[in-house]
DNA sequence: AGCATATATCATAAATTTATGATCTGTCAA
DNA sequence: TTGACAGATCATAAATTTATGATATATGCT
């Protein structure tokens, strides 16, 4: 998963440095919506929040596959967990989240004609 | 690149299956400023346009590096070229691209004490 | 034309991310 | 306390992405 093998250098010794790690901390947390599988997860709980089992059910993968999404995510600060009995609910954290998926979806629709009719990709 | 081996299946069979593919495409987008390199390559250009030695030159990088980054971001739709003489300046497409960063960097910012704090990553 | 500057493209090696299957932990109920 | 259900974690294999170096294309100058 992007999260388990994320190794961020924290005190750089220049500001230079700093402003670095901090685009890397930043670019990780972009990441955290650049898989198609992670982005059903957060678009499913825009609806509001769900059991894991839920979320496994919607997305027809195995539960390992999907609580390590889980996992990424939480850990970038898209969603967060409480347990209810032996269910644990996920719900987006921050609705600042929604904003960011409505002003991407939007732009990809606005491109949408470019993308498929690029060159580079053997669609 | 992201962008060079990029194979989205295009009209797709089920109207789920279309769904799969547009989130395909959308996750890619996001991928866009998934990688710190593009991401310092976009902030660059919130200020203006910039030509190509001007982006390496900020950057320090080689210049088939940023290159081939350009030609991702270009590619997702994030940034436009225009050539002008022998250089080729490249700008943001779209102000709700500004958006999406001032949101994710408002969330990053809010988020940085869990990150830092996270078991799972060692810092 | 010939050459230098500016940028793009491409193959492949290196690095990173994702999927899978096995195993571990926690909760509830009998 | 045993068993079953719900979920988390981990090692490793598979897939994808990025960096590099070489080469190609485009523009302008002499």
């Amino acid at each position: 998963m992007l999260c388990q093998m994320a190794r961020l250098r924290l005190r750089p010794r220049t500001l230079e440095a700093s402003q670095d790690s901090a685009d890397l901390l930043y670019a990780k947390f972009m990441g955290g919506l650049a898989d198609s599988t992670r982005l059903r997860i957060v678009r499913f709980l825009v609806d509001g929040p769900r059991s894991v089992g839920e979320i496994i059910d919607h997305l027809g993968m195995s539960q390992s596959r999907v609580s390590n999404h889980l996992a990424c995510l939480k850990w970038c600060g898209y969603v967060d967990a409480e347990r209810q009995g032996r269910a644990v609910f996920y719900r987006l954290t921050d609705r600042r989240i929604r904003k960011i998926l409505e002003l991407a979806q939007a732009v990809v629709a606005d491109n949408a004609s470019h993308i498929a009719a690029c060159t580079r990709i053997p669609v």
